[in-house]
DNA sequence: TTCCCTGCAAAGGATTTGCATACAA
DNA sequence: TTGTATGCAAATCCTTTGCAGGGAA
């Protein structure tokens, strides 16, 4: 089981097939690898890179044109979420499993920690209303570098 | 001059100018021009945008590579900041002129507003030092519908 | 049978790069 | 003169689209 979740990746899986079913789609292996691949993985994942993890651990044969329509797809269903990020060519995608959070990454290695600030969430939704948005959603990136590349500095 | 400053254009670029110099860098008026549009305008600009207005304005020919190859310099130099909005097609351009803020964007009009709050900035150097990383910069973006977008519904 | 879905290849769009020429100092 | 900057066109890279064939119900 995913960490931190109480939903198998059985009991998932028959939430999305269910889902997919009442919009009038069809379910497909392409789609259930794709998402397998999202639900076992902790990492930030590109569409090349779940296209790679499809094909090696499923051994099928998956074309890069549908992994993006399945995770615009997905996206749309608000299933995933797909962030860019400063110096990175390509967007990632996450599983919208875990509560919202930001993301704080190193702009030396890479990595991606993920954080919730509440206050910071707060702020927000009086910024929007001191300027008479309606708030939608938002995007907070932190760039620094993190303690193993300051170590090895 | 420029709204809230107290710099004029003149002052402004004979510092550019310097700079250039003193790192060896010839001066060109494509460079010049570049930066005058961005000082003389108050939205955020796409390198087409800016190649458009240079050649509109000052009627000269300039093409789209060195206008990124201006961008580039001039954000490694700090002069101005890009950046990437949600469903905007390319990265944008503002001076970094005024002091440090963030941008609400209305995904109806594309309306950018700048904000600054310093307890947002407090809160992510905070959690920048809990999870142990030198934090070197943000981005943070607000997504939702502007008043005039709500009313025209 | 009737759509929906996929793979492939081609198309798109933003940005970058190679190269010969033009320009600044 | 000498190295830097530019314009043009070609090249890249990520992502999307068109289309014919394959698959689910």
């Amino acid at each position: 089981m995913k960490k931190g979740l109480t939903i198998t990746y059985d009991e998932y899986m028959l939430k999305f097939k269910g889902l997919i079913k009442s919009l009038g789609l069809n379910n497909s292996v392409q789609r259930e690898y794709v998402l397998k691949i999202l639900f076992d993985c902790d990492n930030h994942l590109s569409a090349e890179d779940i296209a790679k993890k499809v094909k090696d651990v499923h051994n099928i044969n998956i074309g890069i044109a549908t992994v993006y329509r399945i995770l615009a797809l997905l996206e749309e269903l608000n299933i995933i979420k797909g962030i860019s990020i400063d110096g990175f060519e390509s967007k990632v995608y996450e599983l919208n499993l875990t509560s919202h959070h930001d993301h704080m990454v190193c702009v030396e290695c890479g990595k991606i920690v993920e954080f919730y600030d509440a206050e910071v969430e707060k702020i927000q939704e009086l910024v929007a209303i001191e300027n008479g948005f309606k708030l939608q959603s938002h995007n907070m990136m932190l760039y620094g570098i993190c303690k193993d590349c300051q170590e090895h500095e």
